[in-house]
DNA sequence: ACCTTTTTTTAGTCATAGCTAAAATAGAGC
DNA sequence: GCTCTATTTTAGCTATGACTAAAAAAAGGT
């Protein structure tokens, strides 16, 4: 008997996020910091913990705090994992300004598969060990050898 | 008056790529032709038609064939341009796998934005001008200079 | 302790976008 | 021209995920 196990939107793993970032900020978290982070109504909030629950991704009676599940705090991390990969990419390697980065992060962190992550954490790390210098990029010329 | 733009979702904007290929291809498009494409019942092909012909992409009448407006000629375009140079950009500088590239591409051109994109553009031009070799991924080592 | 304010939940609506089943239309063969 | 088949559309259902408004619960101030 296989539980074929739910899936996870890129909305609910936005939620999740959410609720990691303000725990790690905060200590805790309650629906309200999630709404005003995400800039959603308060029921749309109680709408997302309740699949989150059905993913036992977190712990939430109604009307008491949220906490994260061993399970949940570990998809926490890898989305959050996935977007300061991908926000570092953007910023050191193609030299994007950290709004850009980080809006185009948002979307890409619920999108981006293994292989891919894997190869741009590699291409950032030889980028910053190569020895004879990287490029980067000059408004007016794109991107030029470092001296 | 001020129009406000009818915004263009990702599901269609694989649509109207993939009216723009068909007709590439086979110099006209049915309805059919997409659902096998994008792996849709034709029911949604209609329903996606409808969306398109209402933010004046295609021109459509019922059971006629489809064909792009300049607009949606130009949009499609813009698509598939974003496409490509994502899938680009996995294959050629970070060594990825066709399919993978592929994949990831279709995914993320409905994402990336034109700022990110420039520079992916300039970032592989770059690579693939520069005289002192570029980083070539081995599997097993990372990223390591060309010979 | 009580009343007010804030937070959370419930209930009900809307839009998107997929599906199936059935009806309508078009096209091909005879 | 009629019939059979393939295509397309309509109608109706589903799920997700946002919203508002109203009800319920919790928290704070005096």
């Amino acid at each position: 008997m296989s539980t074929t196990a739910l899936e996870l939107s890129a909305s609910l793993e936005d939620y999740l996020e959410a609720i990691y970032q303000v725990i790690a900020e905060r200590g805790e978290a309650r629906a309200k910091d999630i709404a005003d982070r995400l800039s959603v109504a308060a029921s749309s909030v109680t709408n997302a913990l309740q699949g989150l629950v059905k993913r036992d991704l977190i712990n939430h009676e109604p009307y008491d705090l949220i906490t994260l599940t061993n399970e949940g705090e570990r998809v926490a991390r890898d989305v959050v994992h996935r977007h300061e990969v991908l926000a570092n990419f953007f910023t050191e390697v193609l030299s994007v300004d950290e709004k850009t980065a980080t809006d185009c992060a948002c979307k890409m962190e619920h999108i981006v598969g293994d292989v891919i992550l894997e190869r741009l954490i590699a291409y950032i790390e030889y980028n910053r060990q190569s020895g004879n210098g990287n490029a980067t990029w000059v408004e007016g010329k794109g991107f030029v050898q470092d001296a």
